[in-house]
DNA sequence: TTATTCTTTAGACTTAAGACAAAAGACTCG
DNA sequence: CGAGTCTTTTGTCTTAAGTCTAAAGAATAA
């Protein structure tokens, strides 16, 4: 039940306002190695993760799997591009544990922000969330040296270096899995 | 008066809302080299461009300026971070031409988006298509080299290049400017 | 117009991180 | 359990792009 928490924590809620949005979510339960959506899909639903942990990758041009993100417990997923633009996608969001997930579709989504002012409040200030953490991500990209890039992963989501591959968190960073596991190696 | 045309992009809206937030906004002139805000300030107000061109840039530790991001006409600027975590921003936004703002107070906005919700439809789907934005600028900055990098860049927003000094492009890529101007002299 | 300052280009050298190859560990499943 | 498949580590070699320096061009101001 970590979903109404999630909500409210952007806006207060009343409680049958709190079960009107709960209740617009499907519960759905996949095995580790499933898939929320596939590249080549447009992505209709949305995804909140209640248990469990997905990934997203693409393939670049010489087809190397490219990690985009990680989404753990209370991690909103979607195509964004796909929901935005009404085209294909070209990601993949694969799940690495068994997963307990809330499904909303996007049509849903949409009418709940033009309908209900309150639900989109909390989209406005859920996106204003990953604004701001899309843009410490690119800050990032742009000025760390590999080995920055492993040590602030490391001390901001070290559960990640749990739960996903060194080969998926190389990617995600950046860099190749030989680097990464140079720099791991050398203390 | 392309603010008006900039929110109906939007959301379609009646004329009496169009006025209704318009006013809601102050015309401002600036002169070029001026700045919408310094780093260290807690940025209180989100910017429109009717006409000019800025820059957003930061200092890496070494204290040299790194580029974040260029607005053109129709683009909306402020420190997201500053605003979302009420904390300083570690931005400037410099004016790199005579410019002509509109603007709002971030606390103003706010209160547009908690108290109506045609403006916070708005902000939910220009928020959308900022995600969007970054996602593509984050995929760029980890797949390309310095040569797709410039002329991706090139293709996409030619007139960055008549507007802005090839230092402030190069750093934008998160390239150096030495690797820049070579790779514009080969072909 | 001529200083003064800022921007761009060019040359030489260095280096961080990628590519490729192969061995060593760890999992999975029939 | 052992064969096969991934994942991680290690070694060597390459390269794209950075650093440092300096000269040439533009732009701005006196």
């Amino acid at each position: 039940m970590k979903l109404p928490d999630f909500l409210r924590s952007y806006v207060p809620l009343s409680p049958e306002q709190e079960k009107e949005f709960f209740t617009c979510f499907k519960m759905k339960r996949y095995e580790k190695g499933s898939f929320l959506f596939k590249q080549g899909q447009i992505c209709k639903e949305i995804f909140f993760i209640e248990k469990g942990f997905a990934r997203n990758f693409y393939y670049n041009s010489s087809g190397k799997e490219i990690t985009a993100w990680f989404f753990a417990e209370e991690s909103v997923v979607t195509a964004i591009d796909s929901f935005y633009y009404k085209k294909e996608t070209p990601e993949n969001c694969e799940l690495l544990e068994d997963s307990v997930v809330y499904v909303i579709s996007l049509n849903e989504l949409e009418t709940l922000v033009n309908q209900n002012h309150d639900f989109a409040r909390i989209a406005f200030y859920f996106l204003l969330s990953i604004v701001s953490q899309a843009n410490e991500y690119i800050v990032n990209l742009k000025l760390q040296t590999a080995k920055d890039k492993y040590k602030s992963l490391l001390s901001s989501n070290p559960d990640i270096f749990q739960r996903a591959s060194l080969t998926h968190i190389a990617s995600f960073l950046g860099i190749t899995r030989e680097t990464l596991s140079r720099l791991r190696s050398e203390k």
